[in-house]
DNA sequence: CCTATATCAGATCGACTGACATCT
DNA sequence: CAGATGTCAGTCTATCTGATATAG
Protein backbone atom coordinates (compact mmCIF):
# COMPACT_ATOMS: atom_id res chain seq x y z
CA UNK A 1 0.00 0.00 0.00
CA UNK A 2 2.51 2.40 0.26
CA UNK A 3 4.18 1.25 -3.00
CA UNK A 4 1.40 3.02 -4.65
CA UNK A 5 1.19 6.36 -2.71
CA UNK A 6 4.06 8.19 -4.24
CA UNK A 7 4.97 9.84 -0.18
CA UNK A 8 8.43 8.22 0.83
CA UNK A 9 7.23 5.66 3.42
CA UNK A 10 9.69 7.65 6.48
CA UNK A 11 7.44 10.60 6.10
CA UNK A 12 4.34 8.56 6.03
CA UNK A 13 5.78 6.73 9.24
CA UNK A 14 5.66 9.84 11.00
CA UNK A 15 2.13 11.09 12.77
CA UNK A 16 2.86 14.20 13.35
CA UNK A 17 3.79 15.07 9.25
CA UNK A 18 -0.03 13.18 8.57
CA UNK A 19 -1.28 15.70 11.15
CA UNK A 20 -0.31 18.55 9.45
CA UNK A 21 -0.76 17.47 5.57
CA UNK A 22 -4.27 16.19 6.75
CA UNK A 23 -4.87 19.55 8.65
CA UNK A 24 -3.74 21.89 5.57
CA UNK A 25 -5.67 19.59 3.53
CA UNK A 26 -9.17 20.18 5.99
CA UNK A 27 -8.56 23.84 6.24
CA UNK A 28 -8.07 24.74 2.57
CA UNK A 29 -11.55 22.26 1.65
CA UNK A 30 -13.33 24.12 4.37
CA UNK A 31 -12.05 27.54 3.48
CA UNK A 32 -12.99 26.86 -0.03
CA UNK A 33 -16.92 26.48 0.90
CA UNK A 34 -16.70 28.98 3.28
CA UNK A 35 -15.68 31.45 0.60
CA UNK A 36 -18.61 30.81 -1.22
CA UNK A 37 -20.78 32.76 1.61
CA UNK A 38 -18.16 35.02 2.13
CA UNK A 39 -16.53 33.89 5.07
CA UNK A 40 -13.00 33.24 6.44
CA UNK A 41 -12.08 30.82 9.28
CA UNK A 42 -11.76 33.37 11.72
CA UNK A 43 -14.97 34.92 10.60
CA UNK A 44 -16.24 31.23 11.97
CA UNK A 45 -15.10 31.02 14.83
CA UNK A 46 -15.71 34.61 15.82
CA UNK A 47 -19.51 34.04 14.93
CA UNK A 48 -19.34 30.23 17.12
CA UNK A 49 -17.88 32.25 19.49
CA UNK A 50 -20.99 34.98 19.62
CA UNK A 51 -23.58 32.26 19.29
CA UNK A 52 -22.24 29.65 22.41
CA UNK A 53 -21.18 32.65 24.58
CA UNK A 54 -23.10 35.18 24.17
CA UNK A 55 -21.98 39.14 23.34
CA UNK A 56 -18.57 39.57 24.49
CA UNK A 57 -15.83 42.92 24.60
CA UNK A 58 -13.22 42.40 21.48
CA UNK A 59 -10.56 41.46 23.93
CA UNK A 60 -11.73 38.38 25.22
CA UNK A 61 -13.24 37.38 22.00
CA UNK A 62 -9.44 37.19 20.47
CA UNK A 63 -7.85 35.50 23.92
CA UNK A 64 -10.50 33.19 23.58
CA UNK A 65 -10.09 32.42 19.84
CA UNK A 66 -6.58 32.37 20.25
CA UNK A 67 -6.44 35.48 17.62
CA UNK A 68 -3.92 38.34 17.44
CA UNK A 69 -5.93 41.45 18.81
CA UNK A 70 -4.30 43.21 16.14
CA UNK A 71 -5.84 40.87 12.90
CA UNK A 72 -9.14 40.80 15.20
CA UNK A 73 -9.87 44.23 14.05
CA UNK A 74 -9.93 43.71 10.12
CA UNK A 75 -11.74 40.08 11.32
CA UNK A 76 -14.22 42.50 12.44
CA UNK A 77 -14.51 45.28 9.93
CA UNK A 78 -15.34 42.65 8.03
CA UNK A 79 -18.26 40.88 9.92
CA UNK A 80 -19.62 44.29 10.64
CA UNK A 81 -19.47 45.47 6.95
CA UNK A 82 -21.72 42.48 6.00
CA UNK A 83 -24.09 42.92 8.94
CA UNK A 84 -23.07 39.65 10.68
CA UNK A 85 -22.03 41.74 13.64
CA UNK A 86 -22.75 45.19 15.54
CA UNK A 87 -20.13 46.95 17.72
CA UNK A 88 -20.99 49.29 20.22
CA UNK A 89 -19.38 50.99 22.97
CA UNK A 90 -19.48 49.52 26.27
CA UNK A 91 -21.12 52.30 28.40
CA UNK A 92 -19.12 50.66 31.54
CA UNK A 93 -15.44 51.59 29.96
CA UNK A 94 -15.42 53.12 26.56
CA UNK A 95 -12.44 52.31 25.62
CA UNK A 96 -14.20 48.65 25.13
CA UNK A 97 -16.68 47.32 21.90
CA UNK A 98 -19.04 45.06 22.92
CA UNK A 99 -19.87 42.22 20.33
CA UNK A 100 -22.74 41.16 18.88
CA UNK A 101 -24.16 38.69 16.69
CA UNK A 102 -26.96 40.03 14.48
CA UNK A 103 -29.84 37.69 12.75
CA UNK A 104 -27.30 37.89 10.00
CA UNK A 105 -24.64 36.50 11.50
CA UNK A 106 -26.83 33.71 12.91
CA UNK A 107 -28.13 32.89 9.16
CA UNK A 108 -24.69 33.00 8.35
CA UNK A 109 -24.10 30.36 10.82
CA UNK A 110 -26.39 28.00 9.16
CA UNK A 111 -24.62 27.97 6.06
CA UNK A 112 -21.23 27.07 7.96
CA UNK A 113 -22.64 23.98 9.00
CA UNK A 114 -23.95 23.32 6.06
CA UNK A 115 -20.13 24.30 4.65
CA UNK A 116 -18.72 21.84 7.55
CA UNK A 117 -21.06 18.82 6.66
CA UNK A 118 -20.18 19.01 2.62
CA UNK A 119 -16.75 19.03 3.77
CA UNK A 120 -16.67 15.95 6.05
CA UNK A 121 -18.33 14.20 3.72
CA UNK A 122 -15.38 15.23 0.96
CA UNK A 123 -12.44 15.00 3.12
CA UNK A 124 -13.84 12.04 5.69
CA UNK A 125 -14.83 10.06 2.68
CA UNK A 126 -12.54 7.15 3.23
CA UNK A 127 -13.99 6.69 6.33
CA UNK A 128 -16.84 5.01 7.97
CA UNK A 129 -19.17 6.91 10.26
CA UNK A 130 -17.85 5.08 13.70
CA UNK A 131 -14.53 5.91 12.28
CA UNK A 132 -15.41 9.35 11.96
CA UNK A 133 -16.42 9.69 15.40
CA UNK A 134 -13.17 8.25 16.77
CA UNK A 135 -10.88 10.30 14.52
CA UNK A 136 -12.79 13.46 15.70
CA UNK A 137 -12.60 12.32 19.71
CA UNK A 138 -8.95 11.41 19.42
CA UNK A 139 -8.53 15.01 17.71
CA UNK A 140 -10.95 16.63 20.15
CA UNK A 141 -8.62 15.31 23.02
CA UNK A 142 -5.31 16.05 21.22
CA UNK A 143 -6.29 19.45 20.51
CA UNK A 144 -8.04 20.36 24.26
CA UNK A 145 -4.91 18.98 25.77
CA UNK A 146 -2.16 21.52 24.35
CA UNK A 147 -4.63 24.53 24.92
CA UNK A 148 -2.87 27.38 25.78
CA UNK A 149 -5.92 29.80 24.14
CA UNK A 150 -8.53 29.86 26.63
CA UNK A 151 -8.80 29.95 30.16
CA UNK A 152 -11.43 31.96 31.93
CA UNK A 153 -11.10 35.91 31.85
CA UNK B 1 -15.59 19.08 29.14
CA UNK B 2 -17.08 21.35 27.03
CA UNK B 3 -17.46 24.19 29.64
CA UNK B 4 -13.90 23.86 30.68
CA UNK B 5 -12.28 24.11 27.36
CA UNK B 6 -12.29 27.57 26.36
CA UNK B 7 -13.56 26.83 22.90
CA UNK B 8 -17.06 27.64 21.05
CA UNK B 9 -18.49 24.12 21.52
CA UNK B 10 -20.14 24.55 18.06
CA UNK B 11 -15.95 24.71 16.89
CA UNK B 12 -15.40 21.99 18.79
CA UNK B 13 -18.11 20.07 16.62
CA UNK B 14 -16.26 20.33 13.61
CA UNK B 15 -14.39 17.53 12.59
CA UNK B 16 -12.33 19.78 9.93
CA UNK B 17 -11.28 22.65 12.63
CA UNK B 18 -10.06 20.03 14.78
CA UNK B 19 -7.68 18.67 12.05
CA UNK B 20 -7.07 22.56 10.73
CA UNK B 21 -6.09 23.55 14.82
CA UNK B 22 -4.15 19.74 15.77
CA UNK B 23 -2.10 20.09 12.16
CA UNK B 24 -0.95 23.52 12.70
CA UNK B 25 0.16 22.06 16.24
CA UNK B 26 1.63 19.40 15.27
CA UNK B 27 3.49 20.94 12.28
CA UNK B 28 4.97 23.73 15.02
CA UNK B 29 6.09 21.41 16.98
CA UNK B 30 7.75 19.68 14.99
CA UNK B 31 9.57 22.23 13.15
CA UNK B 32 10.74 23.74 16.56
CA UNK B 33 12.42 20.51 17.19
CA UNK B 34 13.91 20.29 13.33
CA UNK B 35 15.06 23.87 13.85
CA UNK B 36 17.34 22.69 16.48
CA UNK B 37 18.85 20.32 13.25
CA UNK B 38 18.92 23.35 11.27
CA UNK B 39 16.27 21.54 9.03
CA UNK B 40 12.95 22.31 7.98
CA UNK B 41 9.60 20.22 7.13
CA UNK B 42 10.78 20.59 3.27
CA UNK B 43 14.11 19.54 3.87
CA UNK B 44 13.04 16.30 5.85
CA UNK B 45 10.50 15.74 2.59
CA UNK B 46 13.29 15.50 0.56
CA UNK B 47 16.05 13.68 2.64
CA UNK B 48 13.34 10.80 3.61
CA UNK B 49 12.03 10.91 -0.44
CA UNK B 50 15.90 10.11 -1.45
CA UNK B 51 16.51 7.68 1.60
CA UNK B 52 13.39 5.52 0.30
CA UNK B 53 13.80 5.70 -3.35
CA UNK B 54 17.34 6.76 -3.95
CA UNK B 55 18.86 9.35 -6.22
CA UNK B 56 16.34 11.60 -8.07
CA UNK B 57 16.23 14.60 -10.68
CA UNK B 58 15.07 17.61 -9.07
CA UNK B 59 11.72 17.90 -11.27
CA UNK B 60 11.00 14.38 -9.92
CA UNK B 61 11.42 15.10 -6.16
CA UNK B 62 9.07 18.01 -6.27
CA UNK B 63 6.33 16.39 -8.30
CA UNK B 64 6.66 13.48 -6.10
CA UNK B 65 6.44 15.78 -2.99
CA UNK B 66 3.73 18.22 -3.99
CA UNK B 67 6.84 21.23 -3.35
CA UNK B 68 6.45 23.69 -6.15
CA UNK B 69 9.75 23.70 -8.49
CA UNK B 70 10.87 27.18 -8.14
CA UNK B 71 10.61 26.65 -3.82
CA UNK B 72 12.48 23.74 -4.38
CA UNK B 73 15.65 25.23 -5.57
CA UNK B 74 16.09 27.39 -1.82
CA UNK B 75 15.69 24.12 -0.38
CA UNK B 76 18.25 22.11 -2.26
CA UNK B 77 20.30 25.13 -2.12
CA UNK B 78 20.38 24.67 2.05
CA UNK B 79 20.87 21.08 1.60
CA UNK B 80 23.38 21.01 -0.60
CA UNK B 81 25.16 24.09 1.01
CA UNK B 82 25.10 21.59 4.05
CA UNK B 83 26.49 18.95 2.52
CA UNK B 84 23.45 16.55 3.00
CA UNK B 85 23.10 16.02 -0.70
CA UNK B 86 25.03 16.60 -3.72
CA UNK B 87 23.64 18.35 -6.97
CA UNK B 88 25.13 16.52 -10.18
CA UNK B 89 24.61 17.20 -13.84
CA UNK B 90 22.26 14.52 -15.67
CA UNK B 91 25.14 13.28 -17.81
CA UNK B 92 22.07 11.89 -20.41
CA UNK B 93 20.53 15.07 -20.33
CA UNK B 94 22.50 18.35 -18.67
CA UNK B 95 19.15 20.08 -18.04
CA UNK B 96 18.85 17.70 -15.32
CA UNK B 97 20.65 17.78 -12.10
CA UNK B 98 20.52 14.58 -10.00
CA UNK B 99 20.33 14.82 -6.61
CA UNK B 100 21.99 12.28 -3.99
CA UNK B 101 22.07 11.51 -0.48
CA UNK B 102 25.75 12.14 1.14
CA UNK B 103 26.12 10.49 4.40
CA UNK B 104 25.66 13.68 6.02
CA UNK B 105 22.29 13.56 4.86
CA UNK B 106 21.76 10.21 6.03
CA UNK B 107 23.16 10.95 9.65
CA UNK B 108 20.54 14.02 9.78
CA UNK B 109 17.65 11.76 9.05
CA UNK B 110 19.12 9.82 12.11
CA UNK B 111 18.59 12.90 13.84
CA UNK B 112 15.11 13.41 12.36
CA UNK B 113 13.94 10.11 13.44
CA UNK B 114 14.56 11.06 16.95
CA UNK B 115 12.71 14.33 16.77
CA UNK B 116 9.66 13.25 15.16
CA UNK B 117 9.45 10.38 18.37
CA UNK B 118 9.58 13.34 20.70
CA UNK B 119 7.58 15.36 18.52
CA UNK B 120 4.90 12.28 19.09
CA UNK B 121 5.34 12.29 22.77
CA UNK B 122 4.35 15.38 23.49
CA UNK B 123 2.02 15.84 20.87
CA UNK B 124 0.06 12.69 21.65
CA UNK B 125 0.41 12.65 25.04
CA UNK B 126 -3.46 12.31 25.88
CA UNK B 127 -3.28 9.23 23.38
CA UNK B 128 -2.45 5.48 24.17
CA UNK B 129 -0.24 3.66 22.12
CA UNK B 130 -2.87 2.04 20.64
CA UNK B 131 -4.69 5.37 20.09
CA UNK B 132 -2.00 6.76 18.67
CA UNK B 133 -1.88 4.03 15.98
CA UNK B 134 -5.21 4.36 15.42
CA UNK B 135 -5.12 7.79 14.68
CA UNK B 136 -2.37 7.20 12.65
CA UNK B 137 -4.36 5.03 10.80
CA UNK B 138 -6.66 6.87 9.90
CA UNK B 139 -4.88 10.04 8.96
CA UNK B 140 -3.14 8.04 6.52
CA UNK B 141 -6.43 6.56 4.87
CA UNK B 142 -7.81 10.53 4.69
CA UNK B 143 -4.66 11.51 3.15
CA UNK B 144 -3.75 8.41 0.61
CA UNK B 145 -7.36 8.75 -0.50
CA UNK B 146 -6.88 12.57 -1.18
CA UNK B 147 -3.45 12.52 -2.80
CA UNK B 148 -3.05 13.88 -6.18
CA UNK B 149 0.52 14.99 -5.76
CA UNK B 150 2.31 11.53 -6.19
CA UNK B 151 2.17 8.81 -9.65
CA UNK B 152 4.74 7.81 -11.52
CA UNK B 153 5.67 10.46 -13.75
C1' DC C 1 1.60 58.47 35.90
C1' DC C 2 0.71 53.89 34.55
C1' DT C 3 -2.16 50.34 32.46
C1' DA C 4 -5.69 48.51 29.25
C1' DT C 5 -7.92 48.58 24.76
C1' DA C 6 -8.16 49.00 20.07
C1' DT C 7 -5.88 50.24 15.88
C1' DC C 8 -2.41 50.79 12.36
C1' DA C 9 2.07 50.07 9.91
C1' DG C 10 5.42 46.89 8.89
C1' DA C 11 8.32 42.42 9.13
C1' DT C 12 8.28 37.68 8.08
C1' DC C 13 7.07 33.30 6.14
C1' DG C 14 4.97 29.84 3.14
C1' DA C 15 2.73 28.94 -1.05
C1' DC C 16 1.87 30.37 -5.63
C1' DT C 17 2.68 32.97 -10.55
C1' DG C 18 5.06 34.58 -14.48
C1' DA C 19 9.09 35.41 -17.02
C1' DC C 20 13.36 33.56 -18.66
C1' DA C 21 17.90 31.22 -19.86
C1' DT C 22 19.50 26.80 -21.06
C1' DC C 23 19.29 22.46 -23.04
C1' DT C 24 16.89 18.51 -25.85
C1' DC D 1 11.31 25.60 -33.39
C1' DA D 2 8.64 23.43 -29.42
C1' DG D 3 8.98 21.61 -25.08
C1' DA D 4 11.37 20.49 -20.69
C1' DT D 5 14.15 21.98 -16.75
C1' DG D 6 15.78 24.84 -13.42
C1' DT D 7 16.06 29.63 -11.66
C1' DC D 8 14.70 34.24 -10.29
C1' DA D 9 11.59 38.03 -9.14
C1' DG D 10 7.38 39.23 -7.39
C1' DT D 11 2.53 38.50 -5.39
C1' DC D 12 -0.58 37.03 -1.78
C1' DT D 13 -1.93 35.38 2.61
C1' DA D 14 -1.60 34.49 7.43
C1' DT D 15 0.91 35.39 11.51
C1' DC D 16 3.48 38.10 14.52
C1' DT D 17 5.86 42.81 16.34
C1' DG D 18 6.06 47.47 17.54
C1' DA D 19 4.21 52.01 17.93
C1' DT D 20 0.31 54.99 19.03
C1' DA D 21 -4.11 57.29 20.39
C1' DT D 22 -7.67 57.11 23.69
C1' DA D 23 -9.79 55.86 28.03
C1' DG D 24 -9.61 54.26 32.91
Amino acid sequence: MDENSGWPPRLLAITTFLLSKTGRLARARLGDRLAREQLRLWHVAVLTALADFGPAIQRDLGTRLGIDPSDLVAVLDDLESAGRVTRRRDPADRRRWLISLTPAGESALAAVDRAAEETHDEVLAPLSAAERDLLHDLLRRVLLHHDTRPSAP
